[in-house]
DNA sequence: AGCATGCCTGACCGATCGGTCAGATGCCGA
DNA sequence: TCGGCATCTGACCGATCGGTCAGGCATGCT
């Protein structure tokens, strides 16, 4: 029944993915996790120091590249600009991370405000401000987070679609929806 | 400490509902609920048959007025008219209901999958394929999911928002976002 | 005064949760 | 062949969950 370590960290890992999308964090125990790897609980926890260690790996690279679009959306010169590297880079990063991005949004106000992850809550304020035209104005906040939360829950639900067909989809409807508000 | 019985049980609801959008239901205890009016965690299960029975109670206002809605937009003559109406009716929806909204939504997945909620499982069609102007597309279907997950997911932000803003701005959004679709 | 009823409490129940631990098993280099 | 290390298991722990129950305490009717 021994198993390689790396292959066994992974199947975790893919296992707590799927389970995490299907019923979130706090909805799927490590019994269930165990259950679809096929090994015991505490084998999860021989590979895993906890529970949050899992779900801090599983989105460690969402976040990092959330981090890094965060860096770029600064960078920009112009909220035109960076309504544009903003869109085009959320995007991206929705459609490669369908399944993390879909229960990472939907645990974010929950679990995302206590350690260790509360140094990450800030980040997407100036995504926020940047699909919004650097607008205070109400109904551009609006549009900017009825869009970012669409895309985060919607892309979930598209896993088996090839990005060649997603990705076009959402970023005609991203630019149709914001291009008016500047 | 004793209280009239039908003041109660909306002190309850009033509670559970806010715990409910926060927190989620699955990470809302009854000891919560209990905490935030004022009493035991036995009285609220006094006044409640469950914890599953608030839930029922506190979604059966929003959950009748979308089977209305479905009805609206299954008495419509063409795509055109089912998309405005669908359109309108669920802006109306969701403003009203912002903050049941934000959660049932969110609970949906999970939760609506087992009784006593199997049965509205199906009722969302309707509106994603009015949303979608009845296209089998790819992408009319990812913009019409977009829009409705992110109004859904979006509003419990903005309860403090007064409706003669909030609607028009998702008015204007939906419309934008979704007639070049047609 | 006595009694019934409505509202509520503290104590308790079994189930399940995340997490720990001692020990079993298998593999691999010396 | 043997010892050591990595991997894994079953049993167990305390905490918390939803839910039950017997009884207390008002209030109001007879």
């Amino acid at each position: 029944m021994t198993r390689a370590a790396p292959e066994r960290h992974d199947d975790i890992l893919a296992a707590a993915g799927r389970r995490f999308a299907q019923s979130g964090y706090r909805g799927t125990s490590l019994q269930d996790i165990a259950a679809d790897v096929g090994c015991s609980k505490a084998a999860v926890l021989y590979h895993f120091a906890d529970k949050k260690a899992i779900l801090a790996e599983l989105v460690a690279r969402p976040i990092d590249q959330l981090r890094e679009l965060d860096e770029r959306i600064a960078a920009t010169s112009s909220p035109a600009e960076a309504q544009r590297v903003a869109a085009e880079g959320y995007v991206d990063l929705a459609v490669q991370f369908r399944r993390e991005t879909a229960f990472l949004r939907g645990e974010f106000p929950g679990l995302f405000q206590q350690p260790p992850f509360s140094h990450l809550q800030h980040i997407p304020d100036r995504l926020v401000r940047a699909f919004a035209g650097h607008s205070d104005r109400p109904a551009a906040r609006v549009s900017a987070l009825v869009i970012l939360a669409g895309i985060a829950e919607t892309c979930g639900e598209f896993i088996d679609l090839p990005e060649a067909e997603l990705r076009p989809a959402l970023l005609a409807l991203v630019r149709r929806a914001l291009e008016p508000v500047n």
